[in-house]
Order: structure tokens, then C-alpha cells, then sequence
DNA sequence: ATCTATTTATAACT
DNA sequence: TAGTTATAAATAGAT
């Protein structure tokens, strides 16, 4: 007796722009699985890795290992932190930064693992599909609050940094470049109790809440 | 009669870093396939993606549809035109040069398909290995002199237009455009027998042959 | 770089 | 958005 198959399985798909509901569903299902091979790559190879993803309704995802703002740094400085050390003070101090940043996250990862571990022992079932690496969900969700304002705090310190670096380039190939007002007037987020502008509604994404994956909740995917 | 399997096929690999020979192989394997895995995601849902992934060894990999400093900037700058918009005339000089810039790219990777299917047609053989996107291999391997000179052709022809629609603009709301002259150093290789500077050893990359896949070539992988 | 055997990722459906 | 299943793709190991 034959069962009659219950789906077509997966088609072979043409690679052109998807329409509708079609395409927000591809574009879920593809953009994890793309996190998720960014991360398996940068385990198995040791490699740092930052993924940006803009949709095309303006929403920002991004993934980094250890995290986007040090990729974004040392790609725009030439790939090599020995170039960075050189050219200023600014930026070995951007540079002691990133490795004090490591090292933080290196340590949250084990806490993490350590947390997850405990919670594994206690579901051990069907997790296969919703487990996955730390950096592959949401900072709110494996970040306390402390940890939050600390966490926020490197972190702007850093984008600035960063941002002067990008209008720098930027202005060295578009002739010239304002954007640093710009951004200031983004990265100074200031007082507003340690919750990033990101979730609260705006569309900026900062680039604080790195090292892995998170999107932003303002319109649909 | 039974014949010996060949090979063991493809082993479960644990999730943990790799030495040596075996994780150089797996890096470019790994890196190819998630490179190919962004662009694929990028044509179907027209989301505009970045990746950067820096080796153990410093080398920098990078790849960006439609280019990685446009995708950098909107990710620093917060994501949405719209908000770097209302900024300042400059900012929206910048945008608008983007949104063009970006369009003209479409129009070029079109261009590029075009061209590819021609040859293809040709070729029409054993593709299917060293096949895949155009924006998935290094300039200097997908670019014959021929098409490299027609590519320039047309990449400039397309700048030309937005350069044109872009200073018509400026003119619009300023006395004129300074972004002319910058665009042209960006654009013009000029006499440089078609070849990019940035396939002659500096890091310098341009974010001009952008929308596909460049490693620089300074260290081992 | 090529070639399989398998593991993974996912398209279609629920 | 979250499962399920069958099939398309990616890729580990070996050449």
C-alpha cells in the first residue's frame, strides 16, 4: 500500500524576486538559515564574522561574531588590527576596546552555555529545532539589566568611534560626508533608562545590540 | 554484486574549531557556501546584504549586494533613508546618490546576466561546479578583457545617468554639486588598462566592483 | 579541484 | 508564526 505523499517535498526554486507572502516567508526561513551558517563558520574556522541584512521594508537584522561593530572597524581599517594599533591613538584605544569586548563576551558565551545547559537538562526534548548558538537570538533575552547598561555603555563608546571611522572613509570616496552629525545624533541616546531607541519604536538600529542576531519590531519582517 | 562505497559520504561534524589543513578547507568551502546562500537571499526577498567574514590569518572576505559601504552606512547610519533624509541637504545628496548608485547596480548585475547566459550558451558544460552567481567570484576571474571593457563601459554609462540625475538635483536645491568630482575619482579608472586598483594590492576596496564576492590577496587564506 | 554519500536546509503544505 | 515531510543543496571525507 502506498501512502500517498503528504507534500510535494521542497521544489527546485528559480532564483528571481519573490512577491507577497512568498517572499516573507523565504526571507525568514533563509536569513536564519544564513545566521546560522555565519556562526557555524566562524566556530569551525575561528573566523570573525558580521552579517547585515537590510529587508526591503527597511528593517535592520545583523549577526556578529564576536560582534558587528569590531568587524565593521577592522574592515574599514584594512583588516588588520596591526594597521589599526599603528594609526592613532584613537585607535588603539578602539582596539583595546574590542579586545576588552572579547573578553567579556567570551565570558558571557560560557555563562550562557552554563545556563543553557542547566535549561537542556531540564527540557531535553524537541529542542533540536528551536536550539542554536547564544548569538543566534536576541540580546533581551540572554542579557540582565546590568549587564544591559554596561553592555550599552562599551558599546556606544565604540560606535562612535566606529561612525567617525566610516565618515572618514566615506569622505575620502564621496569627496565629503556629514554623516558624523548624523550619527551623533543617533548614538547619543543619552538618558533614556539604558532601553536602546532600537526598541522603543524608532528605526534607527544603532549597531549596539551586536553578537548575534536581532531584528527590529516596527513593521512586518 | 555489491560495489564498495567510494566514500563515506558527508560526516556529522561536531560544532567546534578546526586546526590546521582541515579548517582552511573548510573555511573557503564554508565561506563559498554562505556567500552563495547571501546572495541567493538577497535576490529573492531584494533585501540588500553584507557580509564580512576576516580570517584567523587577517584576511578580509567580503561580500555586499548591491555594495558593502552602502549597506555600512545605512546600518551605522540607522537603517532607514528615510531618517538620514531628514538630516541635512547633504545627507540627502549622499541618499539620494545611494538609492541611484543602486538602481544603476540592478541595472548593471542585469547587464551582467545578460552577458552570462550568452556565454553560457557557448559553454553550456560542466557549469554546474564552478557555476553560480556572478557576484559570487573574484572580479579578475568572471571578467574577460572583452567583457571587462564593456562592463567599465557600461558602469560608467549608468553613472553617467545618475551623476547627471544627481547633479540636476543638487542644482535644484544648492548652486551645484561638489559630489561630481568625487564620483568621478570613485568611477573613472580611467587609464589603468581595466584593471581595478583594488585587485593590485592595496586593501583598498573601493565599494565600486561591489555586489559580489572579493578576497584581498596579501597573506594565506 | 572532483566525486559521492550523507547531512542539512528548505519549499510546499498544515 | 510554528511544525511536518519530501526533496534540493551543501559539504565531509577521500581522490
Amino acid at each position: 500500500m502506498v501512502m500517498p505523499k503528504k507534500t510535494q517535498g521542497r521544489q527546485k526554486v528559480e532564483m528571481k524576486e519573490l512577491d507577497g507572502n512568498q517572499r516573507q516567508v523565504t526571507f525568514s526561513k533563509r536569513r536564519a538559515g544564513l545566521f546560522k551558517k555565519a556562526g557555524e563558520l566562524s566556530v569551525l574556522s575561528g573566523a570573525e564574522i558580521a552579517v547585515i541584512v537590510i529587508s526591503k521594508k527597511d528593517k535592520v537584522y545583523c549577526f556578529g561574531h564576536p560582534n558587528v561593530e569590531t568587524i565593521l572597524n577592522r574592515y574599514l581599517t584594512g583588516g588588520d588590527d596591526a594597521t589599526l594599533a599603528e594609526s592613532s591613538q584613537e585607535h588603539v584605544a578602539v582596539n583595546e576596546f574590542n579586545m576588552q569586548y572579547d573578553e567579556a563576551q567570551r565570558e558571557l558565551a560560557m555563562e550562557k552555555n552554563r545556563l543553557k545547559e542547566i535549561e537542556e537538562d531540564v527540557k531535553m526534548k524537541k529542542m533540536s529545532g528551536s536550539g542554536g548558538f547564544w548569538w543566534d537570538k536576541p540580546l533581551d533575552e540572554n542579557m540582565g539589566l546590568e549587564e544591559m547598561q554596561h553592555y550599552l555603555w562599551s558599546l556606544q563608546e565604540a560606535r562612535k568611534k566606529v561612525a567617525a571611522k566610516l565618515d572618514e572613509r566615506m569622505s575620502m570616496r564621496m569627496g565629503k560626508s556629514s554623516l558624523m552629525s548624523s550619527m551623533d545624533m543617533k548614538v547619543d541616546v543619552g538618558n533614556n533608562n539604558f532601553v536602546y531607541p532600537n526598541l522603543n519604536g524608532g528605526n534607527n538600529n544603532g549597531g549596539v545590540f551586536d553578537s548575534h542576531v536581532y531584528g527590529f519590531e516596527l513593521g512586518q519582517y
